[in-house]
DNA sequence: TAACCCGCGGTACAAATGTTCTGTTCGGAA
DNA sequence: TTCCGAACAGAACATTTGTACCGCGGGTTA
């Protein structure tokens, strides 16, 4: 708990953590009043004042309930963005190739720390183990950016043509071909036409759950 | 988009999910009203209403902009714990033995979809490649429960006394000794004595960020 | 001492906001 | 046709709620 605050600010950023979390929406005015005991509404509309000059929360004025949580350095915290999971992924199944259009399995949670910001992501779920070579597992959830083309050593899906093959590798282009590295650095890259090589998209994380 | 509701309701969700994500509060109801070019509040209050019984939203009454979103099952969606990263985790350390009382380097906000319910979990982060053959790289971001002991076949962070070694593996115990088996099948399980393994923890998840 | 600022109390007010009431329209069932 | 309920419109009403105003006590400073 941050110490440049008095005692009565902290103590209302505990009640608004706390209160948030438990109702999903922020309290009134008189809510943090009850909830911290504090005798009167303008006591607590003066320090939510100090709460938001030093950074701690962001209020919209003449709005009901409008308080944000930050996190001290004025960012805002805890957003989550709603990833669809579009279907599986496999060695011998293209892509999703218009991910719009398809209706999403199920739907994960990603906070920002993943995402970075960008939206229009979803998530396939990888079947077997023909991406040990990616350290990527079965069962695991890939999320990933739509993408047409990649820059060099992004990690990407790949569509290899003539092979009918989806793979998940370092791109790295070589003039007229392609070296496609694992990201297991003791394996060996492999080597296709640029034309043979489709970029469906680029991985933006991965996650296993047990 | 669930078929189940009219395009009415279908609107309003979809502005209630951007009004939350962009403000992380939610609107009032002549906010709806305005963002879903929608005549009449009571029109706003009827829709919310069906939503409500549909287990899309949950509402308290007579509090302002108090609309939870729910995922339509009536369960509760976003929520997030803040789980601190505590150190690093590579093959020569040993994990930090008292989490709780580590200061944390970062915080990372995690959903439940991970978590499941957990509370008391910490984080690392991978250091070196030495975790390969648990298909864990260098900069992963490793999610434990605290345990002293593990069931058979679970993810454990385990020391091996005589090594001064950390490792990632499946357990199996088997009678006086024990099995450590990479998780990737194609690489050779590891055998100690059971007085030479202690288990730390038990791995909830990892995740691998681009 | 006086002047001043900070934190606080109490209260009043106006705006924001949820709720209710009365009708209307429209489509399907009887 | 008539009846009924779902969905909507419009307006009025009653709380809820943010905000402003005035004042007080204590500490610091000139």
């Amino acid at each position: 708990m941050p110490s440049d605050l008095s005692e009565k600010q902290q103590s209302i950023l505990r009640f608004l953590e706390e209160f948030i979390s438990e109702h999903d929406y922020p309290p009134s005015i008189r809510d943090i009043q009850g909830g911290c005991d504090i005798s009167s509404t303008s006591v607590v509309d003066y320090n939510l004042k100090r709460l938001e000059e030093k950074g701690y929360i962001r209020r919209d004025r003449e709005v009901s309930r409008a308080i944000e949580l930050l996190n001290g350095q004025g960012e805002r915290r805890r957003r989550t963005l709603q990833v669809p999971v579009l279907g599986k992924i496999a060695a011998g199944l293209p892509l999703p190739v218009h991910p719009d259009s398809m209706a999403p399995v199920e739907v994960v949670d990603l906070t920002d720390d993943l995402t970075n910001g960008r939206t229009n992501l979803y998530a396939l779920r990888v079947q077997g183990t023909s991406m040990i070579d990616a350290l990527i597992n079965d069962g695991d959830l890939v999320v990933l950016e739509p993408r047409q083309e990649a820059n060099p050593g992004e990690v990407v899906a790949a569509w290899i043509i003539d092979r009918e093959e989806t793979t998940l590798k370092k791109y790295y282009p070589e003039g007229k071909r392609v070296r496609l590295q694992p990201m297991n650095a003791t394996m060996d890259p492999i080597y296709e036409d640029a034309d043979n090589v489709q970029v469906q998209g680029r991985l933006v994380a991965t996650i296993r759950s047990f």
